[in-house]
DNA sequence: TTGTATGCGTTATCAT
DNA sequence: ATGATAACGCATACAA
């Protein structure tokens, strides 16, 4: 116990020789060792069970190959997926995330971005709330590349990666046209700052007028949604009366399970009898209530931020780019023509 | 661009003093600074926006605030709000927890557990599915404290925080048998070196011995589970043929879903009036779908088992710890005598 | 092929 | 009250 880790000099010493062939044996300068001193040093390595102490090397080096992920909230499956993504490719080219959870705490954000440039992180993936230019400037100004995720910030400039929103959204509009729903709903939290949000809700309004059919938006503050909901419950009872097949179209995963509690709540277990219901997000549960959705490709997007910042960090210097890849619709049975039947058959 | 970051010796510079105030000033210890010094220091280090090299400070003070934080499965709602719990404590003590997510793979958890001991984290907190005395050991040697989550490991004794499933389990049973169910189905993962589903286990075999109830277990490996979901069906229906009232209850979350899924395929939309179903983990999905669960006490157990931590950190020296929190049965309508026109109200 | 010396950014020791 | 200077563990330029 309180046995200090064994340093480099220690296994030098235990092998005999200098601090320098350690260094050059841990490195791969292999080849350049004799094979006796190279066994002497494997051995010593072992013996001692020494593990290079990656603050020193990154301090000597300017390099620690950390890479700093700030996520809004790791509630939403969402994050956890691209964070999967993320994972991997930082295993796969060698860096190490440092995981930030911000816990939807815009202060959060900002004290972890502070943290971050700290702990000297080579680069940063930025998923937040309210991360505004000030903050991701000192980055930028330090040279420390910066990919955002999901959402661009005003005044900002650097890679991005998401969800096409415009061809996802109107993915999932004209099938619900298609189905036959002639008023649309779309069902979103306040857009404040966060970008995809706008993208997505401007893409709605769009298509419903490429189509010629009726769609508005309703805003739901998830930590105050009664109100949103009442006014929900009121212009879905109105456009029904009015003998219109009206569609809920949730803007993500969070907000479709709070619109969906509620629908259970106020129609018993056969809600989705009663309304129609889609949502950007394929969340876990969706399959389990039959609820057509729009998947994001998480994973790739995760990736492909990594890869943005591994090739700025190999120095590649070019204009920011933009990375958007396309969501894939899920048709379940809550969007299908004969509703009542599909969901009793699934 | 490229603007190397601000070091102490710039700030010192900058300040027309030594190195040695600027990191008397960074360290608080003021009282020892003259006012007019002080002012100085503070004007270069904002005017060079200057940020201490966390790296280079934990290579001369011997700590870096780093905690290990290994994780099996972020996908598992569980495991985000654990998290939750050691975040906060972390940030209010002041330590950055290194967040390691295995992805449910056991190489992952023997890699970053690796990784972890190169960036000398000064303690580990582990929830980890396949982790074995020897990849511990090195810890405890190296006197790096360590405390497991959730679950014990085999010949390693060490502080542990978890629920307490003993009584969450009897807690479960005992409301099922109250309201009247009589053929228990106790459906669990694959026990393998996983302590706190045996325990579950166990406790569901006690507790039914001991209110004369039936019950069995059934094995589902969540990766393949055709076979097992057969096996349930059929003793579902045996037992419904014998016109005993059946209940599910699933060790976890995730087994839940699975078993909801499948339910749902095979009764349609109202699966819940044809069988009961429970679970340990109250899931987010689980109040849309109306299913009674056994809601751990999360935020706590991540905590704790910071606070554990700490504690070791500051020296103390006492004999392994084990932390049992409580469960909350938060009893809906799957579970609820007359289940059929309670699931329809609700 | 191998070793010595210097420095990375910080804190601690010791003067002044 | 303040400031040189050594040392933390490692990598590298340079010497041998």
């Amino acid at each position: 116990m309180g046995a200090r880790r064994a340093t480099i000099t220690d296994v030098a010493r235990e092998a005999g020789t200098g601090k320098t062939s350690i260094s050059r044996y841990l490195n791969g300068e292999t080849g350049v060792l004799s094979p006796d001193l190279r066994e002497r040093i494997e051995a010593a390595i072992a013996k001692l069970d020494y593990r290079p102490n990656q603050m020193a090397r990154g301090l000597k080096r300017g390099r620690n190959r950390l890479i700093g992920m700030l996520l809004a909230d790791l509630t939403n499956p969402y994050s956890v997926e691209v964070l999967q993504g993320v994972e991997a490719a930082c295993h796969a080219l060698g860096y190490m995330p440092l995981i930030c959870h911000a816990a939807n705490e815009i202060d959060m954000e900002r004290r972890y971005l502070q943290l971050l440039t700290t702990y000297r992180v080579e680069g940063v993936i930025v998923n937040a709330l309210g991360v505004k230019e000030e903050l991701l400037q000192g980055f930028a100004q330090g040279g420390i590349p910066v990919v955002l995720v999901d959402r661009t910030v005003d005044g900002i400039v650097t890679d991005m990666v998401g969800l096409d929103n415009p061809a996802a959204v109107q993915l999932a509009t004209r099938h619900l046209v298609e189905e036959g729903f002639d008023e649309l709903l779309f069902v979103v939290q306040p857009v404040t700052h966060v970008s995809s949000r706008r993208l997505r809700e401007a893409a709605f309004h769009e298509t419903v007028a490429a189509l010629h059919a009726r769609g508005s938006t309703l805003v739901i503050d998830l930590a105050d949604a009664s109100s949103a909901l009442a006014e929900l419950d009121a212009r879905v009872a109105a456009a029904q009366a009015a003998g219109r097949r009206v569609a809920l179209f949730a803007a993500n995963g969070p907000v479709a399970l709070r619109v969906a509690v509620h629908l259970k709540e106020l129609h018993g277990t056969d809600w989705q009898a009663s309304v129609a219901l889609m949502s950007i997000d394929d969340s876990e549960w969706a399959q389990l209530a039959g609820m057509t959705a729009v998947r994001q490709p998480t994973y790739d997007i995760g990736r492909r931020a990594v890869e943005f910042l591994h090739e700025r960090l190999g120095g590649a210097a070019m204009p920011a780019r933009e990375c958007l890849l396309p969501g894939e619709l899920v048709v379940r049975a809550s969007t299908t023509r004969d509703k009542q039947h599909a969901s009793q058959g699934i």
